[in-house]
DNA sequence: CCGACCCATACGTTTTCGGTATGCCAATGG
DNA sequence: CCATTGGCATACCGAAAACGTATGGGTCGG
């Protein structure tokens, strides 16, 4: 069975009449009339009573023509559906993103999107550092959100902003007086330490700085988030060295201090499948653009 | 665009696979690689990722196949319906019936029917003797319950059935007390007549009866319908007589006594247009048969 | 490194479709 | 009563599309 055949006897019944579908159809009528028949031959039953002053619909062909011509609205439909799917004007867009950059980001990154691609269905998930990879990979979001950036061979990264690193600590800390604290003060105060890059803990940009300064910081505590390292700062039980937008989240009792003489950063970056070819990604990436520029 | 394309790509999504898919259709597998690119070269956009292992939808795959399997679910679904119509097992069949048979048979030609064809919509409506040809003719209704059956060429008609004449009388008639009324008896008597057949009115059953036992009834009035007819009867305005199915009808106060000497008696029939070939007009007929037997 | 698996491409064959010419039937009009 | 008109059906031919077989080219697993 053959959509045409459907289209062609939705033409005939709305015409009323062969010749005159066949006119709409830019065909010639007996082709249409063989269409007809064949449509109805393998139906086993007439779908139109012939009259000498064109065709009529008998009640099995009304009950065809209610469903055929839903079908071909929704085939045509899917065909169009499926089109703007793949051009970015309709669909779905999962975005991850890591909960540092939520308070920083999201206020201004949603309404942007919202307003570039109103057809499509958004969706937020709240990525942790040990998942976000995987994420990506089955595609349960298409976009993510990442600080530091992923490094992996099947994703694609956009550096869209960098975070200077602050100090983190408790209010009633001695350093909180100082406008900025000195790298050398921070020499065996003890460090609440995030999770270093899976294999490669010289690689993380904490331990680079500290390298490079020369300071040794016993680690107190890891933590995985950090929305942890800020409780256990403000526990007492050590400082943090935070990307500066870590403040926007920060508790209560928590002060940032910028770290004189260090102008390491760390990368504010969109990461996406290499295999995902959805033109929705370079929206979000501008999108993203603009809500990081104010940083 | 045609329905195969779209018939292949569900089957591949759902198999996962194009060599799975093509020998479910029973089809080589190179083809229907074909078709699906032709499907992706029409739409403008790929549907699948092909990995290494069989495909997998993209996300305007995905929203085609929402669409498209729908869609073939009803196309479907529409020709099965137009063939259910065509069996008589789906539908919609429209009773006409004169309102004196009312209460003799739709109280049991309605269970039967709804026995007989549990599937078809039931839709009944009440004939006068005036539009009766009219409403089978534009199709208003599928077949008709009458008396007396319609002639017609274009009209078909099954007797199903005959009433015999009675005499209609008020209670306080004095051939009321009569257990039958010798047709003698109604010399010179005033008769309410019903509309005779149509420009031959000399047809009519019960001028026939009158004229082969050489009564002369005059007539005091003339009416439409059966009831209207009992109700000049019990006004006292005459003699009604009617066929003996009219009593079930009869207001109170209005006897029917059987005319002695006289069989005649008026056909009960199912017409139809002799065009319309539904099963449900054989299955009615069957019905009607069954529903009429008992009078 | 080789075989297995799966999709893509190429080419020849067959089916189907569409166009033109024409026939048939009924209704209309002189 | 016959001719004309309008509408659908049939016949035949050329063109297009689809199918099958053979084959190529990747990746994964042993």
């Amino acid at each position: 069975m053959d959509i045409r055949r459907l289209r062609y006897f939705v033409a005939v019944a709305e015409a009323r009449s062969v010749g005159k579908a066949a006119e709409r159809l830019r065909m010639a009528q007996p082709p249409l009339s063989v269409q007809i028949r064949k449509l109805e031959s393998e139906i086993g039953a007439p779908l139109f009573r012939r009259g000498t002053r064109g065709m009529d619909l008998t009640e099995a062909g009304q009950a065809l023509l209610a469903r055929a011509s839903e079908a071909l609205a929704l085939a045509a439909d899917g065909i169009e559906a499926a089109r703007a799917v793949a051009a970015g004007s309709r669909g779905r867009l999962s975005v991850g993103y890591m909960f540092v950059l939520a308070n920083a980001m999201l206020p201004r990154l949603i309404p942007e999107l919202r307003r570039s691609i109103p057809g499509v269905d958004l969706d937020f998930a709240e990525l942790s550092a040990s998942t976000r990879e995987a994420r990506l990979l089955d595609r349960s979001v298409t976009v993510a959100l990442c600080m530091p950036a992923i490094h992996h061979p099947e994703i694609q990264v956009a550096r869209i902003g960098a975070q200077p690193f602050m100090l983190a600590m408790p209010i009633r800390s001695p350093f909180a007086r100082l406008g900025s604290v000195p790298m050398a003060r921070l020499q065996g105060r003890p460090l609440i330490a995030l999770p270093p890059p899976e294999r490669d803990p010289s690689s993380s940009a904490v331990a680079a700085l500290l390298r490079r300064h020369q300071i040794v910081m016993p680690i107190a505590s890891r933590v995985e988030t950090v929305h942890s390292a800020m409780s256990l700062v403000l526990a007492g039980e050590g400082f943090g060295i935070l990307p500066a937008c870590a403040r926007l989240g920060a508790p209560r009792g928590i002060v940032f201090r910028p770290l004189r003489d260090a102008t390491d950063s760390i990368d504010i970056a969109v990461c996406w499948r290499r295999d995902s070819h959805s033109p929705l990604i370079r929206t979000f990436l501008k999108c993203a653009e603009k809500a990081v520029a104010p940083l």
